[in-house]
DNA sequence: ATACAACATCTCAACGCTGAACTATCTAGT
DNA sequence: ACTAGATAGTTCAGCGTTGAGATGTTGTAT
């Protein structure tokens, strides 16, 4: 197979500093490629969605908690992978959409609970088809063992990530 | 082996959406969550030598190059996955520190040439060891072989990305 | 009752990146 | 020579995220 960036990068390190053995860059430095290539691809298909990434996130998360759609601030927090305040301006942005509405948990008024709207849920469930159907054009290059080889992998490494 | 935070989404979908074949999830959802978690880790080793992941690869991208460690800003710009405001900003911030100098190419005085100074080389060899070490450490879970899969399967995808 | 720590969320300044506009320089065609 | 277009790099406003602190609420111990 062809040399890739990743491969020119690992063997200039072996002419420079030939002691230095910096074969878990051929790993770790394609993840952060391939992240950031899919990431753009993936943006491009739900933009045509008025969404970005990050809020796509977030009403999915309450999709896929099934119906009413609620969950709290903090329960979305758990499953994005930013920081409180990122999700709170997520939210704002969310709710200027229409696509969310947020209302103090009567129980424990510390708490806000995040509700899709039927416009929200309709959001979701548009976007989510062409998502899809793009994640698997992304992958065309590998066939369904090696795609499950891959996610076995990764998840190896995640569970020890912690 | 247990499941994992992606295994629970894509089973999610699976009982909210069953038409929808949201398995490659399983596989794109953890490149993105691996490239953070790493990016976390490298980014706390190399705060230890002052320097943020994309200054790292910056100098890095020119300590490669052998010495005199000198290339054009165009040609840190196609080896950086950022765009070229970026390099401008991450260049600025590498003079403030002392660890490159800019100077116009004679020849053609539109293009820059940066250099690493002798406190950017010994900056650069100072920490790619422990850098390095730190990578090697996070990819602990996968054994040699198992990372000679990966980083084939994740070029594959790459090479057909583009 | 009262005080205090813990908790859930929001606020906000600082930061890095993007993308488009801009400056300066070079090249090619006439 | 002269012009138009291409090229190299910088600038800058806008955006999303971070991380620390603030706000309001609840639980617990005295």
């Amino acid at each position: 197979m062809a040399d890739d960036a990743v491969d020119r990068i690992v063997q200039q390190w072996h002419t420079e500093r030939p002691e230095v053995d910096v074969s878990p860059m051929a790993v770790i430095g394609r993840i952060g490629r391939a992240a950031s290539a899919l990431d753009k691809r993936i943006q491009a298909v739900l933009s045509e969605f008025g969404l970005q990434s990050g809020e796509f996130d977030l009403i999915a998360t309450l999709r896929r908690a099934g119906a009413p759609y609620r969950l709290t601030v903090g329960q979305l927090l758990d499953s994005a992978m930013v920081t409180s305040g990122a999700v709170t301006h997520r939210l704002n942005r969310l709710t200027d959409k229409g696509l969310i509405e947020r209302e103090i948990d009567p129980s424990n008024r510390r708490v806000v609970i995040v509700q899709l709207t039927p416009a929200g849920v309709a959001a979701v469930d548009a976007a989510l088809p062409a998502h899809v159907a793009n994640e698997e054009t992304l992958l065309r290059s590998l066939n369904s063992d090696e795609r499950s080889q891959l996610a076995d992998l990764l998840k190896r490494l995640l569970l020890d990530l912690g």
